[in-house]
DNA sequence: CCCAATGTAAAACGATCGTTTTCCTTTTCA
DNA sequence: TGAAAAGGAAAACGATCGTTTTACATTGGG
């Protein structure tokens, strides 16, 4: 496995589960299996290492979420959550954690939200033809409800999104 | 200013706007402005006031959305949004940053969230007279939603999340 | 009047932080 | 074959972490 591709993979594990200032450098190293030198040779600093993470988490969450109707992206959601647990956002928590004062970290959380934004607004369009104003920021916002609530209510918070969504979406087509 | 009161008050300040692990006792001390010593005395430790300032939380959070029906609710968030900006639940970051690992925390934060939830279903009961089943558990995914879409879309989100809940709300109106 | 409580200022605790460096070994490929 | 790149192990960097302690000042109430 290549040596940048299993850094990454562990530090997403790390980060995800114990939080990133709470996540040192010789878990890191240790759980990469690889030294100090090695981890600053591939990720130049934490915050770089950070910012690698979530563009890899970036493109997995979009691959897995590459789906064309609405209904069909809180049956992914489930999947996910069902198969990985939820712990919220990965994007919003490292934004929170640093402040937004940690500049690689804000433009990679800008980035994704706003693809997903723009990917939301595709399904709409191809599910609907069209795009009504508001509905996408509906959706958007079930999602993220659909995230976070499911830290604590497991997947019956998909699963309400998802019926929510439905009606939204059967409201709004012709 | 009572010195507890003080304490926890500036120790929200700072734990909300740079998170829990990235802010330091000294940045606690001179924000509240007392000595190290002192803050042991009424805090105990860094995780105690944490939980010390989660209690105050949920007390303000529960008193300003004390209301009786779905759509004052949103109201209510929107006030909140407007006047103090989003950065998430205050919560899910806590036990997100500690990993669910610190007890003081992972009561306080279930604690609140369960509290919550029972409020959402009597709000619901007082709104509707009836509780029909999932409902709750759809508001309180819209609620989530709302609070963490608008940490990028700001009020907005809380729009969207309201519109979308007076949907629900007629659609389950006899 | 004095005791007990409550506070401050500041040093010190060992631990850990993110990062760099030193020295040495292995791999790669022209 | 031989130079260059890449990695490992470990020490060291200064800084900061959460917490405790020491020594002293201020207060309110019996």
């Amino acid at each position: 496995m290549e040596t940048t591709a299993r850094l990454v993979a562990a530090a997403e594990q790390l980060f995800d589960r114990h939080g990133y200032t709470a996540t040192g450098m010789d878990r890191l190293t240790e759980a990469a299996g690889m030294s100090s030198r090695t981890l600053y040779k591939h990720a130049g600093s934490k915050a770089q290492l950070m910012a690698l993470v979530l563009a890899e988490r970036d493109r997995r969450f979009m691959a897995r979420l590459a789906v064309d109707d609405v209904d069909a992206l809180f049956a992914a959601l489930e999947d996910w959550v069902a198969e990985e647990g939820a712990r919220g956002c990965l994007f919003l928590r490292a934004r929170a954690e640093t402040g937004g004062e940690t500049p690689e970290i804000a433009h990679a959380v800008a980035a994704h939200k706003a693809a997903f934004q723009a990917h939301i607004a595709a399904i709409i369009e191809h599910d609907l033809g069209g795009r009504p104003p508001a509905l996408a920021e509906q959706i958007l916002v079930l999602f993220e409800g659909a995230t976070h609530a499911a830290v604590y209510r497991g997947v019956d918070a998909v699963r309400a999104a998802r019926a929510c969504a439905e009606l939204l979406m059967d409201a709004a087509r012709p």
